[in-house]
DNA sequence: GTTTAAATTTAGATAAGACTAAAAATTTAT
DNA sequence: ATAAATTTTTAGTCTTATCTAAATTTAAAC
């Protein structure tokens, strides 16, 4: 059984580590679980008890199979939910990650897995990022970073690497969605604005 | 700002009121919450705090309108949630309280809302009972217990008084359904058996 | 109308998850 | 290579929601 705490814990670390198995320092969890370093060792102690991290005090944690395959369920979920909000209730992209974030947490193996079969098999969330199967294979996807293409080029924007509201909101005004294809123009070498 | 674990009692306190606003005691509320006298005092005093019940010492609580409204919401979102796990993702009647009881505190009133519109706002769960309205308006339901219906009279099933996993089984068993024409042919003076 | 029984409340304790402040280990800088 | 700075951990406290055991109030019985 994995708490609700438990599970954000192991999400926030799956995201830190990001390469396959690199070890995340108690600091970077506290920042991005918006509390203090204190009550993350306290935290990455039940975890690791509870055979979802390997932690040696002072060197962080990375998480076993047991704690990844938990950390890419919640995440499945996350991003299932988004694409029901905003495919069947009819949100925008800036206001789907709050309530998935409470979605996300929903235990009941049949309902993820309707809802997978409701929404016909989706394979990327509302930010284009990948919906990991259900054996917990998150499919791997090859992306460029706008800033790394050069003027004149062209290219599709299949995803955004920052989901907050605000920057989706940005990108409402001026209609950039999944999908749209982007030109660069020019760039200033001043300081990277395009 | 109402935590889950509030949101279950004062959902208990409603179901326990029945009839407006009639006072429930502290034993009524432990037993149908499956905890402690002592722990229902405890919270009793804090939704007391909060505005949401009424409460003297020894007396029992009843609900304050806003204590009532608060029930209603969490009640009105539990029963869409049913509707859309049978209608959307093929659950049967008898699978969807558990996870009805877990969705039924997931903030978001765009949510609730747009889950209605999708519905097509039903007015009735799977169970039939009744749904709410956006307002906390109860629809009253006229029903009679098929145990007072007497030999040789006919009606219709438009609901079911335990919605417990079990007796819906059984239900399915026998065909029992909403909509489904029932005749009492006989009655045991005995057992009340039918 | 006492006395007994039942229901309710109080007091004190526990577990989860978080916090502050202080101690210990590690890393960086000189 | 040692001192300073940073990171991490420990120790002790707090809140929420629960519990047990004891005390108190209300209701029932005679």
């Amino acid at each position: 059984m994995v708490t609700l705490s438990e599970e954000n814990y192991l999400k926030a670390i799956y995201h830190l580590a990001k390469q396959e198995n690199a070890s995340v320092s108690t600091n970077a969890i506290a920042q991005k679980m918006q509390t203090k370093a204190s009550s993350v060792t306290d935290m990455i102690k039940k975890l690791s008890e509870k055979g979802l991290v390997n932690y040696q005090k002072y060197r962080g944690v990375h998480l076993t199979e047991k704690g990844r395959l938990a950390a890419v369920s919640v995440i499945r979920k996350h991003r299932l939910w988004e694409v029901f909000l905003v495919k069947k209730l009819n949100f925008s992209w800036h206001e789907v990650h709050e309530v998935a974030e409470q979605l996300e947490h929903i235990k009941s193996e049949k309902l993820t897995q309707q809802l997978d079969v409701f929404l016909d098999y989706p394979t990327k969330d509302p930010h284009g990022d990948p919906i990991p199967d259900c054996d917990g294979n998150m499919p791997s996807t090859q992306k460029l970073l706008l800033s790394k293409i050069e003027p004149n080029n062209n290219c599709i924007c299949i995803g955004v690497k920052d989901s907050t509201s605000n920057f989706l909101q940005y990108l409402d005004k001026h209609n950039i969605a999944l999908g749209t294809k982007i030109t660069v123009i020019s760039k200033e070498a001043f300081d990277e604005s395009m």
